[in-house]
DNA sequence: CGAGTAATTGATACTCCTCAAAATGGGTGG
DNA sequence: CCACCCATTTTGAGGAGTATCAATTACTCG
Protein backbone atom coordinates (compact mmCIF):
# COMPACT_ATOMS: atom_id res chain seq x y z
CA UNK A 1 0.00 0.00 0.00
CA UNK A 2 0.88 3.13 -0.92
CA UNK A 3 -1.90 5.74 0.30
CA UNK A 4 0.63 8.92 -0.21
CA UNK A 5 2.74 9.72 -2.11
CA UNK A 6 5.76 9.93 0.37
CA UNK A 7 8.04 12.11 -1.55
CA UNK A 8 8.47 15.70 -0.95
CA UNK A 9 9.81 17.86 -3.81
CA UNK A 10 13.14 17.63 -2.72
CA UNK A 11 13.38 14.09 -2.81
CA UNK A 12 12.06 14.49 -6.13
CA UNK A 13 14.40 11.62 -7.79
CA UNK A 14 11.34 9.76 -8.79
CA UNK A 15 11.28 11.67 -12.73
CA UNK A 16 14.99 10.44 -12.72
CA UNK A 17 15.47 8.99 -16.41
CA UNK A 18 15.65 5.34 -16.35
CA UNK A 19 19.54 3.92 -15.19
CA UNK A 20 21.43 2.11 -17.74
CA UNK A 21 20.30 -1.68 -15.81
CA UNK A 22 16.82 -1.11 -17.48
CA UNK A 23 17.92 -0.40 -21.19
CA UNK A 24 19.32 -4.01 -21.31
CA UNK A 25 17.26 -5.42 -18.93
CA UNK A 26 13.85 -4.98 -20.77
CA UNK A 27 12.18 -7.94 -19.90
CA UNK A 28 12.79 -7.27 -16.32
CA UNK A 29 11.33 -4.17 -16.30
CA UNK A 30 7.81 -5.65 -18.04
CA UNK A 31 7.52 -8.39 -15.40
CA UNK A 32 7.76 -5.47 -12.59
CA UNK A 33 5.33 -3.18 -14.50
CA UNK A 34 2.93 -5.87 -14.86
CA UNK A 35 3.20 -8.11 -11.88
CA UNK A 36 5.06 -6.05 -9.01
CA UNK A 37 3.22 -4.65 -5.90
CA UNK A 38 3.51 -0.98 -4.99
CA UNK A 39 5.21 -0.49 -1.40
CA UNK A 40 6.01 2.45 0.65
CA UNK A 41 8.49 2.78 3.40
CA UNK A 42 8.60 5.82 5.40
CA UNK A 43 12.78 7.36 5.74
CA UNK A 44 14.55 4.99 7.91
CA UNK A 45 12.98 2.08 7.42
CA UNK A 46 14.64 -1.68 6.36
CA UNK A 47 13.75 -2.89 3.09
CA UNK A 48 15.62 -6.20 4.11
CA UNK A 49 17.41 -7.14 6.23
CA UNK A 50 21.15 -8.68 6.09
CA UNK A 51 21.33 -12.83 6.41
CA UNK A 52 17.68 -13.01 5.89
CA UNK A 53 16.09 -15.13 3.73
CA UNK A 54 15.94 -13.06 0.25
CA UNK A 55 12.53 -13.58 -0.92
CA UNK A 56 11.86 -10.24 -2.19
CA UNK A 57 13.12 -8.21 -5.37
CA UNK A 58 12.26 -4.23 -5.07
CA UNK A 59 12.52 -2.04 -8.08
CA UNK A 60 12.76 1.30 -6.78
CA UNK A 61 10.49 3.66 -8.09
CA UNK A 62 10.95 7.26 -6.00
CA UNK A 63 13.54 7.89 -3.09
CA UNK A 64 16.56 6.56 -2.31
CA UNK A 65 18.02 3.73 -0.44
CA UNK A 66 21.41 2.74 0.76
CA UNK A 67 22.57 -1.44 1.60
CA UNK A 68 25.67 -1.73 4.01
CA UNK A 69 26.78 -4.46 6.45
CA UNK A 70 27.49 -4.02 9.96
CA UNK A 71 30.30 -5.56 11.83
CA UNK A 72 31.17 -7.17 14.88
CA UNK A 73 33.17 -3.95 16.30
CA UNK A 74 30.49 -1.41 15.50
CA UNK A 75 31.88 -0.90 12.03
CA UNK A 76 29.53 -0.16 9.62
CA UNK A 77 30.18 -0.66 5.49
CA UNK A 78 27.47 1.19 3.47
CA UNK A 79 27.82 -1.07 0.03
CA UNK A 80 26.00 1.08 -2.41
CA UNK A 81 23.38 3.51 -3.07
CA UNK A 82 20.32 2.79 -4.92
CA UNK A 83 18.13 5.64 -7.05
CA UNK A 84 14.79 5.03 -8.57
CA UNK A 85 14.80 2.23 -11.77
CA UNK A 86 17.72 -0.15 -9.43
CA UNK A 87 17.19 -3.35 -8.71
CA UNK A 88 17.38 -4.22 -5.00
CA UNK A 89 18.40 -7.71 -4.05
CA UNK A 90 18.63 -9.57 -7.61
CA UNK A 91 22.25 -10.01 -6.54
CA UNK A 92 21.32 -11.44 -3.31
CA UNK A 93 21.93 -15.36 -2.67
CA UNK A 94 19.58 -17.61 -0.75
CA UNK A 95 20.03 -14.70 2.02
CA UNK A 96 20.47 -10.89 1.51
CA UNK A 97 24.32 -9.63 1.57
CA UNK A 98 23.15 -6.84 3.59
CA UNK A 99 20.91 -4.57 4.56
CA UNK A 100 18.42 -2.44 2.56
CA UNK A 101 17.64 1.14 4.40
CA UNK A 102 15.54 4.07 3.24
CA UNK A 103 17.24 7.27 3.06
CA UNK A 104 14.52 8.90 1.78
CA UNK A 105 10.83 8.13 1.90
CA UNK A 106 10.68 5.57 -0.88
CA UNK A 107 8.73 4.08 -2.83
CA UNK A 108 9.26 0.59 -4.28
CA UNK A 109 7.63 -2.00 -6.39
CA UNK A 110 7.91 -5.69 -5.07
CA UNK A 111 8.08 -9.01 -6.20
CA UNK A 112 8.30 -12.65 -4.96
CA UNK A 113 12.00 -13.83 -5.66
CA UNK A 114 10.44 -17.63 -5.78
CA UNK A 115 8.10 -16.34 -8.66
CA UNK A 116 10.76 -14.46 -11.11
CA UNK A 117 12.35 -17.28 -10.98
CA UNK A 118 9.68 -19.39 -12.05
CA UNK A 119 8.99 -17.09 -14.93
CA UNK A 120 12.79 -17.37 -15.74
CA UNK A 121 12.79 -20.77 -15.99
CA UNK A 122 10.32 -20.39 -19.12
CA UNK A 123 11.61 -17.24 -20.69
CA UNK A 124 15.01 -16.95 -22.15
CA UNK A 125 14.51 -13.36 -22.25
CA UNK A 126 14.20 -13.03 -18.99
CA UNK A 127 17.06 -15.34 -17.70
CA UNK A 128 19.56 -13.34 -20.00
CA UNK A 129 17.87 -9.88 -18.29
CA UNK A 130 18.98 -11.18 -14.75
CA UNK A 131 21.95 -12.28 -16.55
CA UNK A 132 22.68 -8.50 -16.91
CA UNK A 133 21.49 -7.05 -14.12
CA UNK A 134 23.72 -9.15 -12.06
CA UNK A 135 26.84 -8.36 -14.62
CA UNK A 136 25.90 -5.00 -13.89
CA UNK A 137 25.78 -5.05 -10.18
CA UNK A 138 29.06 -7.18 -10.71
CA UNK A 139 30.41 -4.05 -12.39
CA UNK A 140 29.22 -0.91 -10.26
CA UNK A 141 30.99 -3.30 -7.35
CA UNK A 142 33.93 -3.09 -9.11
CA UNK A 143 34.15 0.63 -9.71
CA UNK A 144 33.25 0.42 -5.73
CA UNK A 145 36.57 -1.50 -5.15
CA UNK A 146 38.13 0.69 -7.24
CA UNK A 147 37.27 3.59 -5.74
CA UNK A 148 38.50 2.15 -2.14
CA UNK A 149 41.66 1.42 -3.07
CA UNK A 150 42.55 4.98 -4.50
CA UNK A 151 44.56 6.58 -2.05
CA UNK A 152 43.34 9.38 -0.86
CA UNK A 153 40.66 11.38 0.63
CA UNK A 154 40.27 13.86 -2.44
CA UNK A 155 40.46 11.16 -4.97
CA UNK A 156 37.19 8.82 -3.16
CA UNK A 157 35.06 11.99 -2.31
CA UNK A 158 35.47 13.15 -6.03
CA UNK A 159 34.89 9.99 -7.36
CA UNK A 160 31.82 10.08 -5.41
CA UNK A 161 30.23 12.90 -6.62
CA UNK A 162 31.24 12.63 -10.13
CA UNK A 163 29.71 8.99 -10.20
CA UNK A 164 26.45 10.41 -7.83
CA UNK A 165 26.12 13.27 -10.73
CA UNK A 166 26.07 10.85 -13.71
CA UNK A 167 24.01 8.23 -11.96
CA UNK A 168 20.94 11.25 -10.45
CA UNK A 169 20.38 12.58 -13.99
CA UNK A 170 19.77 16.06 -12.32
CA UNK A 171 22.92 17.63 -14.17
CA UNK A 172 25.64 19.09 -11.93
CA UNK A 173 23.60 20.68 -9.15
CA UNK A 174 21.64 17.89 -6.64
CA UNK A 175 20.74 16.88 -3.44
CA UNK A 176 22.29 14.22 -1.72
CA UNK A 177 20.28 11.33 0.21
CA UNK A 178 22.59 10.74 2.52
CA UNK A 179 23.82 11.61 5.75
CA UNK A 180 27.85 12.52 6.02
CA UNK A 181 28.21 9.45 8.02
CA UNK A 182 26.30 7.10 5.08
CA UNK A 183 29.16 8.61 2.63
CA UNK A 184 31.91 8.36 5.07
CA UNK A 185 30.59 4.50 5.40
CA UNK A 186 30.44 4.20 1.94
CA UNK A 187 34.08 5.63 1.08
CA UNK A 188 36.03 3.96 4.27
CA UNK A 189 36.57 7.08 5.68
CA UNK A 190 35.48 9.58 8.61
CA UNK A 191 33.05 11.50 8.80
CA UNK A 192 35.19 14.52 9.83
CA UNK A 193 37.18 14.02 6.78
CA UNK A 194 34.32 13.67 4.25
CA UNK A 195 33.88 17.10 5.96
CA UNK A 196 36.99 18.75 5.46
CA UNK A 197 37.52 16.95 2.21
CA UNK A 198 34.29 18.32 0.82
CA UNK A 199 34.93 21.83 2.29
CA UNK A 200 38.58 21.54 0.91
CA UNK A 201 36.49 21.16 -2.24
CA UNK A 202 34.56 23.68 -2.09
CA UNK A 203 37.63 26.09 -1.09
CA UNK A 204 39.42 25.13 -4.36
CA UNK A 205 36.05 26.24 -6.42
CA UNK A 206 35.52 22.80 -7.77
CA UNK A 207 32.21 22.79 -5.73
CA UNK A 208 29.92 24.34 -4.44
CA UNK A 209 27.74 23.36 -1.08
CA UNK A 210 24.13 25.62 -0.81
CA UNK A 211 23.45 23.78 2.01
CA UNK A 212 25.57 20.28 3.74
CA UNK A 213 23.19 18.44 1.80
CA UNK A 214 23.10 20.39 -1.79
CA UNK A 215 26.08 20.68 -4.01
CA UNK A 216 26.70 22.02 -7.41
CA UNK A 217 29.89 20.72 -9.11
CA UNK A 218 31.31 23.81 -10.61
CA UNK A 219 34.26 22.17 -12.25
CA UNK A 220 33.42 18.37 -13.04
CA UNK A 221 36.20 18.08 -15.48
CA UNK A 222 38.79 19.33 -12.70
CA UNK A 223 36.93 16.63 -10.45
CA UNK A 224 37.60 13.98 -12.62
CA UNK A 225 41.21 14.59 -13.74
CA UNK A 226 41.57 14.51 -9.74
CA UNK A 227 40.95 10.61 -10.26
CA UNK A 228 43.55 10.56 -13.44
CA UNK B 1 35.16 -15.26 0.44
CA UNK B 2 34.26 -13.41 2.91
CA UNK B 3 37.72 -13.61 4.79
CA UNK B 4 37.31 -10.72 7.28
CA UNK B 5 34.81 -10.34 9.17
CA UNK B 6 34.71 -13.19 12.09
CA UNK B 7 31.35 -11.72 12.87
CA UNK B 8 29.44 -13.04 15.77
CA UNK B 9 27.32 -15.88 15.01
CA UNK B 10 24.13 -13.34 13.38
CA UNK B 11 26.37 -12.76 10.26
CA UNK B 12 28.28 -15.87 9.90
CA UNK B 13 26.43 -15.95 6.46
CA UNK B 14 29.03 -13.74 4.87
CA UNK B 15 31.50 -16.20 6.28
CA UNK B 16 30.57 -16.80 2.17
CA UNK B 17 29.80 -20.00 0.96
CA UNK B 18 32.84 -21.85 -1.46
CA UNK B 19 33.31 -21.97 -4.48
CA UNK B 20 29.78 -21.93 -6.06
CA UNK B 21 30.98 -21.93 -9.55
CA UNK B 22 31.32 -25.57 -9.35
CA UNK B 23 28.03 -26.25 -7.20
CA UNK B 24 25.55 -24.57 -8.76
CA UNK B 25 26.91 -23.96 -12.20
CA UNK B 26 27.43 -27.65 -13.08
CA UNK B 27 25.10 -26.87 -16.70
CA UNK B 28 28.02 -24.20 -17.55
CA UNK B 29 30.79 -26.72 -16.51
CA UNK B 30 29.31 -29.78 -18.96
CA UNK B 31 29.03 -27.40 -21.48
CA UNK B 32 33.12 -26.31 -21.07
CA UNK B 33 33.36 -30.51 -19.91
CA UNK B 34 32.07 -30.93 -23.69
CA UNK B 35 32.24 -27.71 -25.84
CA UNK B 36 35.50 -25.77 -24.48
CA UNK B 37 39.39 -26.12 -26.24
CA UNK B 38 42.36 -26.19 -24.40
CA UNK B 39 44.87 -23.69 -24.38
CA UNK B 40 47.95 -22.98 -22.38
CA UNK B 41 49.52 -19.55 -21.65
CA UNK B 42 53.24 -19.30 -20.26
CA UNK B 43 53.13 -17.29 -17.35
CA UNK B 44 52.97 -13.27 -18.14
CA UNK B 45 50.80 -13.83 -21.29
CA UNK B 46 47.51 -12.22 -21.31
CA UNK B 47 43.75 -14.16 -21.73
CA UNK B 48 43.10 -11.05 -22.65
CA UNK B 49 42.41 -7.21 -22.50
CA UNK B 50 41.01 -4.20 -20.85
CA UNK B 51 38.85 -2.53 -23.59
CA UNK B 52 38.47 -5.39 -25.81
CA UNK B 53 35.75 -7.25 -27.29
CA UNK B 54 34.69 -9.96 -24.81
CA UNK B 55 34.48 -12.62 -27.58
CA UNK B 56 35.95 -15.37 -25.34
CA UNK B 57 34.81 -16.93 -22.19
CA UNK B 58 37.92 -18.79 -19.98
CA UNK B 59 37.63 -21.39 -17.36
CA UNK B 60 41.52 -21.86 -15.88
CA UNK B 61 42.13 -25.69 -15.23
CA UNK B 62 45.88 -25.15 -14.08
CA UNK B 63 47.89 -22.15 -12.67
CA UNK B 64 46.83 -18.85 -11.22
CA UNK B 65 45.54 -15.55 -13.13
CA UNK B 66 45.37 -11.96 -12.36
CA UNK B 67 43.21 -8.82 -13.53
CA UNK B 68 43.93 -5.92 -13.23
CA UNK B 69 43.37 -2.49 -14.37
CA UNK B 70 45.54 0.58 -15.66
CA UNK B 71 45.59 4.34 -14.87
CA UNK B 72 46.95 7.75 -16.48
CA UNK B 73 49.23 7.65 -13.66
CA UNK B 74 50.96 4.76 -14.40
CA UNK B 75 48.72 3.21 -11.11
CA UNK B 76 47.25 -0.17 -10.79
CA UNK B 77 45.18 -2.17 -9.26
CA UNK B 78 44.56 -6.12 -9.96
CA UNK B 79 40.74 -6.41 -9.71
CA UNK B 80 41.04 -10.27 -8.81
CA UNK B 81 43.14 -13.67 -8.81
CA UNK B 82 41.68 -16.60 -10.32
CA UNK B 83 42.44 -20.62 -9.40
CA UNK B 84 41.70 -23.17 -11.36
CA UNK B 85 38.01 -23.96 -11.57
CA UNK B 86 37.36 -20.40 -12.13
CA UNK B 87 35.71 -18.99 -15.04
CA UNK B 88 37.10 -16.03 -16.27
CA UNK B 89 35.26 -13.34 -18.73
CA UNK B 90 31.69 -14.51 -18.08
CA UNK B 91 31.01 -11.39 -16.17
CA UNK B 92 32.33 -9.01 -19.00
CA UNK B 93 30.28 -6.74 -20.73
CA UNK B 94 30.70 -6.19 -24.33
CA UNK B 95 33.96 -5.30 -23.20
CA UNK B 96 36.51 -6.57 -20.83
CA UNK B 97 36.01 -4.85 -17.79
CA UNK B 98 40.52 -6.03 -16.94
CA UNK B 99 43.31 -7.29 -18.54
CA UNK B 100 43.85 -11.21 -17.40
CA UNK B 101 47.09 -12.09 -17.33
CA UNK B 102 48.64 -15.29 -16.80
CA UNK B 103 50.87 -15.21 -13.24
CA UNK B 104 52.08 -18.88 -13.36
CA UNK B 105 52.17 -20.84 -16.70
CA UNK B 106 48.41 -21.78 -17.37
CA UNK B 107 46.24 -24.14 -19.02
CA UNK B 108 42.68 -22.60 -19.83
CA UNK B 109 39.66 -23.78 -21.27
CA UNK B 110 37.99 -21.50 -23.99
CA UNK B 111 34.74 -20.86 -25.53
CA UNK B 112 33.13 -18.13 -27.88
CA UNK B 113 30.70 -15.68 -25.99
CA UNK B 114 28.25 -15.90 -28.52
CA UNK B 115 28.18 -19.93 -28.47
CA UNK B 116 27.28 -19.93 -25.12
CA UNK B 117 25.13 -16.84 -25.32
CA UNK B 118 23.33 -18.86 -28.16
CA UNK B 119 23.11 -22.16 -25.95
CA UNK B 120 21.63 -20.29 -23.03
CA UNK B 121 18.81 -18.87 -25.48
CA UNK B 122 17.68 -22.37 -25.54
CA UNK B 123 18.92 -23.90 -21.69
CA UNK B 124 16.97 -21.83 -18.48
CA UNK B 125 19.44 -24.29 -16.92
CA UNK B 126 22.56 -22.52 -18.47
CA UNK B 127 21.16 -19.37 -18.69
CA UNK B 128 20.33 -20.02 -14.42
CA UNK B 129 24.13 -21.27 -13.92
CA UNK B 130 25.38 -18.05 -15.87
CA UNK B 131 23.21 -15.95 -13.63
CA UNK B 132 24.65 -17.46 -10.56
CA UNK B 133 28.03 -17.48 -11.30
CA UNK B 134 27.75 -13.29 -11.87
CA UNK B 135 26.18 -13.34 -8.46
CA UNK B 136 29.01 -15.12 -7.37
CA UNK B 137 31.44 -12.78 -8.98
CA UNK B 138 29.27 -9.72 -7.24
CA UNK B 139 29.65 -10.96 -4.64
CA UNK B 140 33.16 -11.76 -4.07
CA UNK B 141 33.97 -8.01 -5.80
CA UNK B 142 31.88 -6.88 -2.78
CA UNK B 143 33.95 -9.12 0.01
CA UNK B 144 36.84 -7.36 -2.21
CA UNK B 145 35.43 -3.77 -1.50
CA UNK B 146 34.93 -4.91 2.00
CA UNK B 147 38.68 -4.98 2.45
CA UNK B 148 39.95 -2.61 0.67
CA UNK B 149 37.59 -0.24 3.32
CA UNK B 150 39.27 -1.90 5.95
CA UNK B 151 42.05 0.62 7.92
CA UNK B 152 44.88 -1.52 8.38
CA UNK B 153 47.56 -3.21 6.42
CA UNK B 154 47.78 -5.94 8.80
CA UNK B 155 43.79 -6.20 8.59
CA UNK B 156 43.95 -6.29 4.66
CA UNK B 157 47.05 -8.77 4.37
CA UNK B 158 45.55 -10.91 7.20
CA UNK B 159 42.10 -11.22 5.07
CA UNK B 160 43.76 -11.84 1.74
CA UNK B 161 45.44 -14.99 3.31
CA UNK B 162 42.49 -16.28 5.15
CA UNK B 163 40.77 -15.79 1.58
CA UNK B 164 43.49 -17.56 -0.38
CA UNK B 165 44.05 -20.14 2.04
CA UNK B 166 40.41 -21.26 1.69
CA UNK B 167 40.52 -20.85 -2.19
CA UNK B 168 43.48 -22.76 -2.72
CA UNK B 169 42.53 -25.83 -0.64
CA UNK B 170 46.30 -27.06 -0.13
CA UNK B 171 45.22 -26.09 3.78
CA UNK B 172 47.14 -23.66 5.62
CA UNK B 173 50.65 -24.02 3.74
CA UNK B 174 50.35 -22.73 0.67
CA UNK B 175 52.86 -21.33 -2.24
CA UNK B 176 51.57 -17.81 -4.05
CA UNK B 177 51.33 -17.65 -7.50
CA UNK B 178 51.72 -13.61 -7.75
CA UNK B 179 54.70 -11.01 -6.73
CA UNK B 180 54.35 -8.91 -3.43
CA UNK B 181 53.65 -6.44 -6.37
CA UNK B 182 50.51 -7.93 -7.67
CA UNK B 183 49.51 -8.26 -3.28
CA UNK B 184 49.91 -4.35 -3.16
CA UNK B 185 48.31 -3.34 -6.12
CA UNK B 186 44.73 -5.88 -5.39
CA UNK B 187 45.25 -4.69 -1.45
CA UNK B 188 45.34 -1.19 -2.27
CA UNK B 189 48.81 -0.60 -0.20
CA UNK B 190 52.73 -0.48 -1.26
CA UNK B 191 54.84 -3.39 -1.60
CA UNK B 192 56.60 -2.23 1.00
CA UNK B 193 53.84 -2.13 3.39
CA UNK B 194 52.67 -5.57 2.25
CA UNK B 195 56.27 -6.80 3.18
CA UNK B 196 56.54 -5.57 6.50
CA UNK B 197 53.16 -6.23 7.16
CA UNK B 198 53.98 -10.03 6.43
CA UNK B 199 57.14 -9.76 8.18
CA UNK B 200 55.49 -8.38 11.33
CA UNK B 201 52.62 -11.40 11.48
CA UNK B 202 55.45 -13.74 11.05
CA UNK B 203 57.52 -12.16 14.36
CA UNK B 204 54.15 -12.27 15.97
CA UNK B 205 54.12 -15.86 14.75
CA UNK B 206 51.20 -15.97 13.09
CA UNK B 207 52.61 -17.28 9.52
CA UNK B 208 55.66 -18.75 8.69
CA UNK B 209 57.16 -18.20 5.68
CA UNK B 210 59.58 -20.75 3.40
CA UNK B 211 60.31 -18.67 1.36
CA UNK B 212 58.97 -15.49 -0.07
CA UNK B 213 56.37 -17.21 -1.90
CA UNK B 214 55.56 -20.22 0.21
CA UNK B 215 53.27 -19.26 3.13
CA UNK B 216 51.99 -21.03 5.92
CA UNK B 217 49.36 -20.17 8.41
CA UNK B 218 50.73 -21.14 12.17
CA UNK B 219 47.58 -19.55 13.68
CA UNK B 220 44.61 -19.48 11.29
CA UNK B 221 42.25 -18.54 14.02
CA UNK B 222 44.06 -15.81 14.78
CA UNK B 223 44.58 -14.45 11.61
CA UNK B 224 41.00 -14.20 11.66
CA UNK B 225 40.50 -12.24 14.89
CA UNK B 226 42.39 -10.07 12.93
CA UNK B 227 39.33 -9.43 11.07
CA UNK B 228 37.08 -8.97 14.08
C1' DC C 1 79.03 -17.37 -11.28
C1' DG C 2 77.20 -12.81 -12.33
C1' DA C 3 73.50 -9.60 -13.59
C1' DG C 4 69.00 -8.11 -13.01
C1' DT C 5 64.79 -8.50 -10.61
C1' DA C 6 62.21 -9.07 -6.45
C1' DA C 7 61.95 -8.57 -1.58
C1' DT C 8 63.21 -6.71 2.76
C1' DT C 9 64.39 -3.10 5.93
C1' DG C 10 65.29 1.72 7.67
C1' DA C 11 64.28 6.87 8.21
C1' DT C 12 61.26 10.55 7.33
C1' DA C 13 57.12 13.10 5.81
C1' DC C 14 52.46 13.30 5.22
C1' DT C 15 47.73 11.85 5.47
C1' DC C 16 43.99 10.47 7.95
C1' DC C 17 42.03 8.80 12.40
C1' DT C 18 41.17 9.96 17.16
C1' DC C 19 39.77 13.00 20.68
C1' DA C 20 37.55 17.36 21.58
C1' DA C 21 34.67 21.29 20.90
C1' DA C 22 32.05 24.64 18.45
C1' DA C 23 28.59 25.85 14.97
C1' DT C 24 24.80 25.00 12.08
C1' DG C 25 20.20 23.40 11.10
C1' DG C 26 15.78 21.10 11.73
C1' DG C 27 11.99 20.10 14.54
C1' DT C 28 9.08 20.71 18.65
C1' DG C 29 6.55 22.93 22.04
C1' DG C 30 5.45 27.04 24.36
C1' DC D 1 6.64 33.22 15.84
C1' DC D 2 10.25 32.42 18.74
C1' DA D 3 13.10 29.79 21.95
C1' DC D 4 14.98 25.69 22.86
C1' DC D 5 16.85 21.09 22.16
C1' DC D 6 18.98 17.65 19.73
C1' DA D 7 21.24 15.73 15.81
C1' DT D 8 24.24 16.69 12.23
C1' DT D 9 28.04 18.98 10.50
C1' DT D 10 32.13 21.54 10.73
C1' DT D 11 36.60 22.68 12.51
C1' DG D 12 40.84 22.19 15.49
C1' DA D 13 45.00 19.80 17.66
C1' DG D 14 47.63 15.78 18.28
C1' DG D 15 49.01 11.04 17.27
C1' DA D 16 49.06 6.55 14.73
C1' DG D 17 50.07 4.42 10.51
C1' DT D 18 51.33 4.21 5.82
C1' DA D 19 53.62 6.24 1.63
C1' DT D 20 57.85 7.85 0.12
C1' DC D 21 62.74 7.95 -0.46
C1' DA D 22 66.80 5.31 0.00
C1' DA D 23 69.68 1.31 0.61
C1' DT D 24 70.64 -3.48 1.42
C1' DT D 25 69.73 -8.32 0.88
C1' DA D 26 67.82 -12.46 -1.39
C1' DC D 27 66.52 -14.79 -5.27
C1' DT D 28 66.15 -16.27 -10.37
C1' DC D 29 67.82 -17.17 -14.58
C1' DG D 30 71.01 -17.14 -18.21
Amino acid sequence: MAPHNAAPAAYAFAEAPRPVSQETACALCEIFDEEAATQAFAAGRELCRQAEPSYKVFRLRAGAVATYRLFADGRRQVMNFYLPGDFIGLEAGVEYGATAVALTPVTAEVMRRSELSDMAAADPRLSRALWQVSVRAFQRSEEHALVLARHGAVERVAAFLVDFAARSRKGWCFELPMTRQDLADYLGLTIHTVSRTLSQLQAAGLIEARSSRIVRLLQPSGLESLLR
